[in-house]
DNA sequence: TAGATTGTTAATCGATTAACAATC
DNA sequence: TAGATTGTTAATCGATTAACAATC
């Protein structure tokens, strides 16, 4: 157990190790150990034991982790234990990709909004949600308290709706939109552009 | 310069100094240095600046970098001169907005080929392609000479199909869908989940 | 009890930063 | 030339691993 801020890099590996469990539980299992999970995720068991120590005593010796009470301790240290209301800023094949995604069930999200600033999408029905107008995004996602988006407009437009929702309140966004964001102290920020993820492995190869 | 293997959290950056170059380029700007460029990306100038020295001297001192030169570089470092054909395996949502991307243009990838097993899908058009039938995927990867492929199927699937496509040759692997998945040695995996990305986010938020 | 596995400490390893001579 | 900025070295900082006493 430890009270000082807590590497974010450890941060990073615990929805790692939560998918992983989750997947362990769908198949019936009631326990793991250290090594088993770390065989499955390709790290190694005494970095997740040094990880999960951080926050408390979790395991048994002799035995390991009973995955149920590890998987709801993870979910309250990673803060899901409520579901988060998320908005999706541009309605392109993206953003409707998101809006259907039916992964968010179950792991902390909820997508309650999509804008777009475009006339033709307006208005538009994706699942159950209405594209709204972008030109409120401000008020909307600040009335609706919501803290977390995802970004998937043009580049070009990319750091001035970041902006709008940081002015709305929102503390974490999720950039798909190929570009670096600056974004204010205190906001979190994550990127997924795909073409990095390509990039990265490129080097690799031949 | 450096003959030694360069540490795999060196060559996750070069992308996204590329990135930040690109955009520096199309502003029309002609020069930068490694201040400007960090501060833009949020990395120190100092690592920058041997991230780079891992691969050659770029630079001039007093000056900075010509953008052009340094893109280039990048380019070459990271085997993206040549366009890389990329399948996609999965023709849901977001294989849809995967293979109808416009971002991949320019940056070293394009999608030539979308894989499903539904057999509404089947040779449905997206864009420029048909879905082709997934049960054929062996042959028709190895075929091509497809080296890189993006898994948007379903988590129960994705091992299974992830297994076909190395056994198709190919050797990088970007992965949408929300499980971990174990590779044979040499081929190359990015996660890009999006529920991870959030989590990694919501342990800051309140 | 004997065996297994945790939580934790100390050692190792690797990455980042600071500083500056070289030089454009 | 004077000023600016690189490439690189050494110092610092942080993360990972190995090992083992504690204990279920």
């Amino acid at each position: 157990m430890n009270t000082n801020p807590i590497p974010d890099i450890i941060i990073g590996r615990l929805p790692i190790y939560l998918r992983a469990l989750r997947y362990m539980q769908e198949t019936g299992q009631q326990t793991t150990n250290s090594q088993e999970l770390g065989e499955r995720i390709g790290i190694s068991a005494a970095q997740i034991r040094k990880d999960l120590s951080q926050f408390g005593e979790f395991g048994k010796q002799g035995t390991g982790y009973r995955i149920s009470f590890l998987v709801d301790k993870l979910r309250e240290i990673l803060n899901i234990e409520k579901v988060w209301e998320v908005a999706v800023v541009g309605a392109g094949d993206m953003g409707h990709a998101l809006a259907r995604y039916q992964g968010f069930a179950n792991r902390g999200f909820h997508i309650t909004m999509v804008f777009d600033n475009d006339p033709a999408k307006i208005g538009e029905q994706i699942g159950d949600l209405t594209v709204l107008d972008a030109s409120n995004i401000v008020k909307t996602v600040r009335n609706a308290g919501i803290k977390i988006a995802m970004l998937t407009v043009p580049a070009a437009a990319a750091q001035a709706v970041a902006n709008l929702l940081i002015e709305a309140g929102v503390k974490a966004i999720l950039n798909y939109a190929p570009i670096s964001l600056s974004v204010t102290p205190g906001v979190r920020l994550q990127y997924l552009d795909p073409s990095i993820g390509l990039q990265r492995m490129t080097y690799y190869l031949e």
